[in-house]
DNA sequence: TGCGATTTAATTGCGTACCATTTATATGGG
DNA sequence: CCCATATAAATGGTACGCAATTAAATCGCA
């Protein structure tokens, strides 16, 4: 017999990862930034430096390809900088504007909002986070087990 | 101090969901199709008969925008009928064709390989899932509040 | 009976996501 | 020193996902 997607964990966060967004849109349209452009903001507030965009692709485990047309749109938005290294002008180095870093206290009340929608306590939402994160950890690990193709 | 996207919660569901379309996919590109052209499969073939573009949206919790072109392209590629209700011609029906039938056969292993890649029993994915359900339903609510933390 | 309010799909425009490919730069080996 | 390889970013193409708008059908109620 089938199973429905409402009895699938991948559809359970493919879900929940919809509902968070729809939380946060009406917060971070207030900002004028979409949910992805707030992950890269918290990416750079919280390393207090300039980033590749390769450093920025490990953290969110995104590529190129979907940063480099954002972080344009960040970049017209007056957010961030885009810069060569010097020193190796294959990489690009993406820094804070001052807009950027002010933006930082408009976004404050941001998280407690978000836990507060998630009706978890600060403990709760931690253990389910680690849970998901572990997760999505082993689901990217490269030798996971069952092997469909491992002869 | 800021919190990076590495300690909320909302990024682990974003970045688990992604995570796990990444373990789909090599499965549904031999089933040419898509993640979610596979889970409007599933909710057809879990349905047995003919749902409306509503209704299937209310399963997945996407609108009309996202699943017309969605099944547009499911029917060009011959898995499913759409057909106007006769007896309301606001609604569309949308109906498994015989090689969107035959394609559950195709897909019956992929929940077990999927199982399989969590790295967890299915009681534990069983647990985890109603966790984020819960978890997406309260996001949903639109009476949401009581944070339990904050006193 | 008839007409406006409501409901439903479709359409449009924008912003992600990702694959495959391309371009530019850097580095290692002979 | 130079070529082969490796790496970073960008590009092109396809597919979501959603807000807002448009178009059509039905319902509500005088």
């Amino acid at each position: 017999m089938p199973l429905a997607p409402a009895d699938m964990l991948c559809f359970s966060l493919y879900s929940a990862s919809h509902a968070m967004q729809q939380v946060y849109r009406p917060l971070l349209d207030a900002l004028g930034i979409t949910y992805p452009q707030y992950l890269v903001l918290s990416t750079l507030w919280s390393a207090d430096g300039a980033l590749t965009v390769k450093g920025i692709g490990q953290e969110l485990h995104l590529d190129s390809s979907t940063l480099t047309p954002l972080l344009k749109r960040m970049e017209a938005a007056g957010l961030v900088t885009r810069r060569r290294d010097p020193k190796d002008e294959r990489q690009v180095r993406v820094a804070l504007s001052d807009a950027g870093r002010a933006l930082q206290a408009q976004a404050a009340p941001v998280q407690a909002c978000i836990l507060s929608s998630t009706g978890l306590s600060t403990v709760a939402a931690a253990r389910l986070r680690d849970q998901i994160i572990a997760l999505a950890d082993r689901l990217r690990d490269p030798d996971r087990q069952s092997p469909p193709d491992t002869a």
